[in-house]
DNA sequence: ATATTTGTACGAAGAAATTCGTAATAGAGA
DNA sequence: TCTCTATTACGAATTTCTTCGTACAAATAT
């Protein structure tokens, strides 16, 4: 199955993430602080997700109770893999670079990742 | 301005950076490699390029000339941008574990960026 | 000179994404 | 019970993206 949500459905499912599981006026109310658009709008972003298959929801009580069927992480990978494929020409290291490169890494973010590198490096020896 | 080309729009970039200038024609018979869309397709797209200001143009002789307006880095740093805030929640070094982790990089990747790593601590000292 | 090829312009159709109005209904509260 | 409110369902309008056919013009070849 291919996972490949749109921006305003990421928009839903960073959301729902956050908060595990989520009615529609959980989500709108979130977005509406940034955002600003009708309820019935996020209501029928949310039925469309479900008929593609990106959520799951209860419909036992009236209010109707939404779940992610897939992590972040999983979009996290798939994000990844078409920016490398439309963008950075395939190399990791390349955006790895231009991610540290640009958008200033703190000394805690710098020190995860050579941790993650060294760690890496001996599974390798 | 906002940069943000579509996932057609970058694939038809992709051959323009490559080559530095491009005629429709170079551009179609490149994406005709591993694509079937018709010539006044792509010839459109890079019409409609235009318009946006995605690519100039010169026009000074009957086959038309098309050069980028950005560089491939500032798309990179674009589609970073866009990653982060949806579904990395902000978190560079997030990002860059998880693109470590799930497309193993080389051995020459992983010594790029612990060059990398090590130039950026000692700007920082 | 004429025919053929190659290119651009442009309109329009189809598909996908986004938005919202309206109707129906279940449940809560008076 | 009756009314009001919150919620879902659904159709439709709008916008954006993608695709292509056709018309016309310029360059090339015969």
């Amino acid at each position: 199955m291919e996972i490949k949500p749109t921006e305003s459905e990421l928009e839903i499912l960073q959301v729902i993430w956050k908060k595990g599981q989520c009615t529609v006026r959980e989500v709108h109310d979130e977005l509406a602080k940034n955002k600003d658009a009708g309820y019935t709008t996020t209501l029928k972003l949310m039925q469309i997700m479900h008929d593609k298959g990106l959520v799951e929801r209860d419909t036992t009580s009236k209010t109707h109770v939404y779940k992610a069927l897939f992590t972040m992480e999983q979009a996290q990978s798939n994000a990844l893999d078409k920016i490398l494929s439309t963008v950075f020409k395939g190399s990791t290291s390349n955006l790895v670079i231009q991610a540290l490169g640009q958008h200033r890494a703190s000394k805690d973010e710098i020190d995860a990742i050579k941790n993650f590198l060294n760690q890496f490096d001996q599974d390798k020896k």
